[in-house]
RNA sequence: GCCGAUGUAGCUCAGUUGGUCAGAGCAGCUGAUUUGUAAUCAGCUGGUCGGGGGUUCGAAUCCCUCUAUCGGCUCCA
């Protein structure tokens, strides 16, 4: 007999060699319907695999991450044997699951193409051989065994993998015709996937290397009930609805045209304002914390790029210099503000008692992205970092990185953002041609991020080899509306760039020293920063910040003298309004300016003109009563104040 | 940049296999109506069907190419 230790701390014995799948069974029968996988001592097995000696366990079932992959993985399979039985002699690559359904990465040979027209197809084999109720059975084989095995079908990809693998032996997983090299779990069996969806298509480069062949990639997602796929694609819908380039459009807020140039966002009158607003409540944040404006140009001389090894790193991969007629001389469109914040530095000599300076621009910078890569305003050509460079002595640098930490969380927390990852990246110590600087300064600076977060208790993830060339970067991540992550908010500590210009400060001593800079950026860029917020916001954006606060509806024409007299008392509040003074019913007004996301809609009739007030309406909410224009006017601007009191209330950096 | 898809009026979309196929709704304009809490009625305007080539007696429809957009990959200072 075994021990077995489930989550609540219980034990129970068991004979050895009992599974996942008996132990549900014995807890209950609807947990044996209801199981997909299985934790053993931390590690996640298949229900089926036998248990032997005294273990802790934990039953995952559809809601939990680790069932959901063993059911996704298990998917990827059955489509893998789907597209084997319809396309003969094609080649796999890998087939994970991952955040949200699976995909597999195949090659069908020279002259065969996947188009939209396989999906359904495939969609309907997977469920045939779904219904056939295979099992997945692991199997242990010698690596010599399995690259036979591989070969033999000429499967190049799985030769590959597995003539890099170092353990000794090698895990198999069958079902059906198909055999698989993969570590598992998996499910029982695979009529467990009742729902299966095939999403799309797109092309792949074998392990992500675009010098490599490009796969076919097939995306899936599957589902144990129907009624949860018809739930997703639900979901999937009304996420689309949120996409800030079609709200950008409806709202009037920005523009793109082809005549202009791609990626090279346009801001429309109502999104320039929304983003003013938004600069200066930063500007204001930043000032209590001692931050100076500054301005710079647009272009820099070419050797500024060289000096800051931007050229060196980005120049093939930028827009190409800009050349003088007379002169020749060369000019970047500036892809990074620093080197001129650097320069200001050196305006004049600097002492230890200046520092720490912090300079901060919104900097407009441009940057060549492959046309591929382009997506409405979070991945553009031309954008606009809420950039600061601060420069201060060694030993403020924990205090000032904690102090831009503040700004971030507080920003984030001022406009609702609470679904962030906080992701510190690090430089891969393996791939050093990708960094400048010396391993003494890398390590400074990362053990300074590292030791920053955690001292405000930042829940965070290190990744590897995400760094930027010049320096480690704490930054703050979101997920837009169908999921995809995004980085918003920067900071990054930089040992490198002050060596590269130079820069000094007289210290204490009488003598030289070098300053450490930190960039950062709280939002990011405004044009991300703007899309992440129309998408959570879905264009419903508060009082403070939203480009029109309320609209004036008159009952008819004979009211619109009044409908001013109630535009101008309401702007002498910087209310900001504006009257829908069209021929239309009120039913149709309200219906239009609802669906425009106007936070409040007056009414006004002969009642209202009479006695000097307005009917109100809150978007979403419907009839609030009437009130005074005195008493509407005091409100709203409460109402501002509440969601602003943050923005001036702040404790004393 | 690579793979796949898409591109019809300002917007959302119809247009079977190439032959009155250039359409609808909304928006816009004009007029009527003067309206009380999510679409008043009528009339009108508007498109070399993304651009350019080609096949054909004939192309929105088929082919090539360019361009932009969408979903991914790669990249992201």
């Amino acid at each position: 007999m075994i021990k077995i230790t489930l989550p609540d701390n219980s034990v129970r014995e068991y004979e050895s060699g009992v599974t996942g799948m008996d132990i549900a069974k014995s807890i209950s029968h609807n947990l044996a319907k209801e199981v997909l996988s299985v934790s053993v001592n931390g590690e996640t097995w298949d229900l089926t695999r036998p248990i032997k000696e005294d273990v802790s366990i934990k039953l995952y079932t559809w809601d939990d991450d680790e069932g959901k992959h063993a059911f996704w993985h298990s998917s990827s399979h059955l489509m893998a044997e789907a597209l084997q039985e319809l396309y003969p002699g094609v080649k796999f690559g890998i087939g994970p699951a991952i955040e949200s359904g699976f995909y597999y990465d195949i090659d069908l040979g020279e002259d065969r193409v996947l188009t939209e027209a396989d999906l359904s197809k495939i969609e309907a084999k997977m469920l045939e051989l779904a219904r056939a109720k295979s099992t997945y059975a692991r199997e242990d084989i010698s690596k010599e065994k399995a690259l036979n095995f591989f070969n033999a079908k000429n499967e190049v990809y799985k030769t590959e993998l597995i003539s890099e693998l170092t353990d000794g032996t090698i895990t198999l997983y069958k079902h059906g015709n198909f055999t698989d090299l993969c570590k598992g779990p998996h499910l029982p069996g695979t009529e467990y996937i009742k729902s299966v969806k095939v999403t799309s298509l797109a092309g792949a480069y074998w392990r992500g290397d675009e010098k490599r062949k490009q796969l076919t990639r097939v995306y899936g997602i599957s589902f144990p009930k129907q009624k949860l796929l018809e739930e997703y694609l639900m979901v999937l819908e009304e996420a689309k609805k949120r996409d800030h380039r079609k709200l950008g459009k409806e709202l009037e807020l920005f523009m793109f045209s082809s005549k202009v140039g791609m990626g090279l966002p346009i801001w429309l009158p109502k999104g320039a304002k929304l983003r003013e607003r938004l600069e200066n409540f930063l500007k204001k944040v930043q000032m209590k914390y001692g931050y100076e404006q500054v301005i710079s140009p647009h272009i820099g001389q070419k050797e500024l790029y060289v000096t800051s090894g931007h050229f060196e790193k980005y120049g093939k991969d930028s827009f190409q210099p800009i050349t003088t007629p007379q002169e020749g001389e060369e000019f970047l469109l500036k892809p990074m503000n620093c080197p001129h914040h650097c320069e200001i530095y050196k305006f004049k000599p600097r002492s230890y008692r200046d520092l720490p300076i912090r300079l901060a621009e919104f900097g407009t910078v441009y940057r060549y992205e492959q046309s591929g890569e382009l997506h409405g305003l979070t991945r553009v050509r031309g954008f606009t970092q809420d950039d600061a460079h601060i420069f201060c002595r060694p030993d403020q640098l924990k205090e000032e990185f904690i102090k831009v930490i503040d700004i971030v969380l507080y920003i984030f927390k001022t406009l609702s953002f609470k679904d962030y990852v906080a992701q510190i990246s690090l430089r891969d110590p393996n791939n050093t041609t990708k960094y400048i600087g010396s391993d003494e300064n890398w390590e400074k600076s990362e053990r300074a991020i590292i030791e920053a977060a955690a001292e405000k208790g930042l829940k965070t993830t290190q990744v590897i080899g995400e760094a930027a060339f010049y320096g480690p970067k704490l930054d703050f991540m979101v997920k837009d509306a169908i999921g995809r992550k995004w980085q918003l908010g920067t900071i990054q500590v930089d040992y490198n760039l002050p060596e590269r210009f130079n820069l000094e400060y007289i210290g204490s001593d009488d003598k030289p020293h070098r300053p450490v800079m930190i960039h950062r950026a709280p939002f990011g860029s405004m044009e991300r920063f703007v899309a992440v917020l129309i998408e959570h916001t879905s264009g419903k954006f508060p009082l403070w910040l939203t480009p029109e606060q309320c609209v004036i509806l008159p009952i008819s024409e004979k009211f619109n003298d009044y409908a001013k007299k109630v535009l101008n008392f309401l702007n002498n509040y910087d209310i900001r309004s504006l009257i829908d003074e069209r021929n239309e019913k009120i039913g149709r007004k309200i219906r239009d300016n609802e669906l425009k996301r106007i936070p409040y809609l007056l009414i006004v009739g002969e009642k209202e003109a009479e006695n000097n007030t307005i009917a109100v309406r809150k978007q979403g909410e419907g009839d609030k009563g009437v009130m005074t224009l005195q008493e509407f006017a005091t409100f709203l601007t409460e109402e501002v104040r509440k969601e602003t009191e943050l923005l001036t209330n702040t404790e004393e950096p």
